[in-house]
This record gives structure tokens, sequence and C-alpha cells, in this order.
DNA sequence: CGTATTTGACCCGCGC
DNA sequence: GCGCGGGTCAAATACG
């Protein structure tokens, strides 16, 4: 809520607005179209994500993710992916959830690359430290996010994801990129 | 003025 | 059936 992602531009979010609104066409596709595309970007990110997941969901968080930490070169601590899934019996509503440890960086937040609302924050019981609840500012988009920092290291910060994301969400690279906006 | 953020209350699920 | 814990929504506020 103070100094903070500044590079977060209103020249991404026209952008990604904009190509959202190509790519859903202006309404809810059944189909993530992101998918092909996450496909893309990981290979344009010299698939730095080794790791083979069995949904693709993770590996586009983790693009992401890991997009971010090149990018700004965070000091991650450890990266710790864990797939929820209730048996077999399959309950869809926690299809997907991962879990992100990592340091918070003095001074910048962590920040995924996608755009979250504060929606509550509560207090944990067994953690003298409350938990924040966001949610991702696309109305399309219905992933969530969890922030809760750890117990005996304030400095590290559990990030739970939850959902999947409906648009694209680079800025860093966009940002990074030659600025075409720039018209006076 | 518009939007994001804040805080409180309500609701739901689970355990006992 | 009640209590605890967690999660979400909603209104108010602060800030840009």
């Amino acid at each position: 809520m103070n100094n903070k992602a500044t590079w977060l531009s209103e020249s991404w979010e026209d952008g990604c607005v904009d190509l959202v609104r190509e790519l859903l066409g202006g309404d809810d596709p059944p189909p993530p179209p992101e998918a092909a595309a996450a496909a893309a970007d990981d290979q344009n990110m010299n698939r730095m994500a080794s790791t083979v997941y069995s949904g693709p969901t993770i590996g586009e968080v983790e693009s992401a993710l890991f997009a971010t930490f090149c990018t700004r070169a965070q000091p991650v601590k450890d990266l710790s992916k864990s797939r929820i899934l209730v048996s077999e019996r399959g309950v869809q509503k926690m299809e997907n959830k991962y879990t992100l440890k990592m340091k918070s960086s003095g001074g910048g937040m962590a920040d995924d690359g996608y755009k979250w609302r504060k929606y509550g924050q509560k207090s944990i019981k067994n953690s003298p430290n409350p938990r924040s609840y966001y949610k991702c500012t696309n109305p399309k988009c219905g992933a969530k996010k969890q922030v809760e920092r750890s117990v005996e290291d304030p400095e590290t910060l559990l990030i739970t994801y939850e959902g999947l994301h409906l648009h694209f969400a680079f800025p860093q690279l966009l940002s990074i990129l030659p600025q075409q906006g720039t018209h006076p």
C-alpha cells in the first residue's frame, strides 16, 4: 500500500486488458487459451522449470513466478509446490493449490505479475501473524491468493495460490520490453 | 471522483 | 447441538 509496483504502469494494464479482451473475446470461454500461450511462454523462457508436473497450471504459475524472480532477481529461498488433490473422489473445489515459500524482499513485495485486491484478513490460530486474502482484480479471473508470514521467520512469506488465471500476466517482461507506448 | 484498502460481521464446515 | 476456526462479503475509509 505504499511505494510498490510503479513499474506496473497503466501501459501494461491497457495492453493486458486489450490482450485479454482479444483472448477472451469479450466473454468467458470454457477452454483456457492461456495454456497454449503458457507453453509458448515457457519455451520462450528456456523452460527454466525443468521439473514436469501433472498439471500445466502449475507450470504456468511457476513460469510467471520464475519470470518474476529472474527479472527482479529476488532472493528466493525455496520453492515448494504442493498440489492438494483430495482423494480420487475429487472435490473440484480446490483443483489447484500451490504454496510458495519466499523471502519477503526488503522494500519490494512479492509480485507474481498479477494484480491482487485484498478482500480480507484473518488471524490464524496458532499463528501470531494474520493471514491476508487476495483476489485477482480481473472479474473473469477467479484466482485467489493468500499470504501468510512465517511464525519463526518474519521475513518468509507463505504465498498460497488457488485457482487459475484467465488472463495473461507478465508485466515484468512487458515492462522490460521496448517501450512502444512512448508517444508524446 | 474513482478505486483499492481497511475493518467488522456473517456464514459455513468440522469436531466434539 | 454447540463451539471453534476459517473464509468471504460488505460498508466505510484513505489515498491517488
